[in-house]
DNA sequence: GGCGTGACTATGG
DNA sequence: ACCATAGCCACGC
C-alpha cells in the first residue's frame, strides 16, 4: 500500500465537499479539512485546489477561500473575484463582504 | 532527515 | 483592521 493513496482519498473527499458548496456561498480550506477529518490539513486543501483543474472537473474552487474570507490565490484571484462577484458576492480588497453570512459549513452536509 | 516554500489557521500586540 | 509569530502538513532539492 502506498501512502499516496491516502492523499488521493483526501483529494477525492475535498472535491466532493467543494462540489456540494451551493451557488452564492463560500467556505474555507480549514472547514473542508476539518470536514474530511484532517483539521490540520488546511494547507494541503489549498494545494489540492491548485491542482483541482476546475475547468475540467467543474469544481467551483473560486468558492473556497481562507478562514478570513480573503482570496489568497495568486494567478486565479482575478478570475475568482470575478466569478464570486457574478454570484452576487461583494469583494473588497480581495476580501469577501458579509463573509460571516456567506460562509457555508461543509460539516452541515456531512454530519446529521 | 534537513531546509525552503506554499490557494492555511489561531493567537497576540 | 493590520502585522508578526508559531504550528501544521506535503513536496522538491
Amino acid at each position: 500500500m502506498k501512502k499516496s493513496e491516502d492523499r488521493v482519498a483526501i483529494v477525492k473527499a475535498v472535491y466532493d465537499i467543494v462540489l456540494t458548496v451551493p451557488y452564492g456561498r463560500v467556505t474555507s480550506y480549514g472547514a473542508i479539512a476539518k470536514a474530511i477529518g484532517y483539521p490540520n490539513h488546511s494547507r494541503l486543501v489549498g494545494k489540492i485546489m491548485s491542482e483541482c483543474d476546475s475547468v475540467n472537473t467543474k469544481i467551483p474552487a473560486h468558492r473556497v477561500v481562507n478562514s478570513q474570507g480573503i482570496l489568497s490565490a495568486g494567478n486565479v484571484f482575478m478570475d475568482q473575484q470575478n466569478l464570486l462577484k457574478d454570484e452576487g458576492i461583494i469583494i473588497i480588497n480581495n476580501r469577501i463582504k458579509n463573509w460571516k453570512k456567506l460562509f457555508w459549513d461543509p460539516m452541515l452536509e456531512i454530519t446529521m
